[in-house]
DNA sequence: CGAGAACTGGACCAGCAAGTCCAGTTTTCT
DNA sequence: AGAAAACTGGACTTGCTGGTCCAGTTCTCG
């Protein structure tokens, strides 16, 4: 995707610092949260100077619309290619399967990095609101697809609406991923991504048992 | 329910002291997060200095752990007396149009109170995230009440497991009110919800369209 | 009544936060 | 080459943070 936005005008060099500070911040805000991650922790992960910081960056909040593209790459990246293959109820499987299974590989611990910088962020800065929204929705465009496809391709009734689905499932996700990072089970997250996927389910053509 | 938990000796007046810290705080709580409040500003806000802070709280983290349990009560209190009429269909979907309605009437401006609390404390202090799962056992019991109800009485499926349903719910709430919060639309919160009671209509003794 | 506990006020501290500033180096481009 | 622009280092400022401390007041209860 690549989802950059301003550049004046870089050298190799400061594209390389540029994308360090981007990467260390992501790390740490993943972490700590926004609030919990000092300009100076960032300084000292990403072998920069506050100068540097200021040069790239108008402000922390600056930085942190940065940081907020670079957790969606990272998500999106990390999810491929179960994410372009989404047009099947065996292809949500697959996918919610990969997705539970990650985050019991990671004990549960720490939630999005996007729905935590969202709810963290969204109430603040207007631009940084709009900045989420287009994150969310950039994430959530690979399901848009797929399901949209289910649905050309007279695997969903005609009736299914592809863009209130996607939502759907993207608020289970979230919640569910809430749930799971405060009581460190994925059973939660397990549950939501279920309803969501019989949700879709119940739109198919072709009928088939419920997974529960 | 009157969630209190540790009262070493309280006067009339000390317990008075303590109320109206706890309820400043949450209030400011709510509208600029855990991290944006300071204690200076909760001593502001509730007429009090730092020493009575410490004096009713080990130090900020137990505040919030106070707080948390607050807006759970504030939430239930809110959502009576529907949340006691979650035994059919119709009770929830009544439940759904006023939760809604009510996040339309604020602008859909912050989040869950509750969410946001815990997707900022949850991966800190262990003792608080137990605070913050059982603020949302509290808050879910009467849906599980509901459900367990429904069941019990014929109106759903043998199969259906009210637990398992109820954090499906739960999550679909969540998720939809960080959506919401995200977006400034209560579309999110409305289609998650939507997805969710349909999701317990599918396991109705007694077929019926759903809302879509 | 009187002693001890509950309660209150606010000065104070050390550390850390974001953001500013300037002097110096490296790269680019003509 | 040489000027302009991109880049870097880090000291410094200002304000706020959670937390400590102590001296004083009010209440409870035998």
């Amino acid at each position: 995707m690549t989802t950059a936005q301003h550049t004046p005008k870089l050298t190799a060099r400061g594209a390389a610092t540029r994308t360090r500070i981007v990467a260390a911040a992501a790390d740490l805000v993943r972490e700590h949260g926004a609030a919990g991650t000092s300009l100076d922790d960032v300084m000292a992960a990403s072998r920069t100077s506050k100068s540097q910081l200021y040069h790239y960056f108008a402000n922390k909040e600056d930085l942190l619309r940065a940081v907020a593209w670079q957790q969606t790459d990272r998500i999106v990246e990390a999810q491929r290619p179960d994410l372009d293959q989404l047009d099947s109820l065996a292809g949500l499987r697959r996918w919610r399967d990969k997705f539970v299974a990650a985050r019991d590989g990671a004990q549960n611990v720490g939630g999005c990095p996007l729905g935590s910088l969202a709810s963290e962020l969204a109430d603040g800065d207007p631009q940084t609101r709009v900045v989420l929204q287009k994150c969310f929705a950039a994430w959530a465009s690979p399901l848009l697809i797929g399901l949209t496809a289910m649905r050309d391709q007279g695997h969903l009734r005609p009736d299914a609406d592809p863009d209130a689905l996607a939502e759907a499932i993207m608020a289970a996700l979230q919640g569910g991923l809430l749930l799971s990072k405060t009581s460190r089970s994925s059973r939660p997250l397990a549950r939501a991504l279920d309803m969501a996927i019989d949700h879709v389910a119940s739109f198919a053509t072709v009928r088939e048992a419920p997974v529960a």
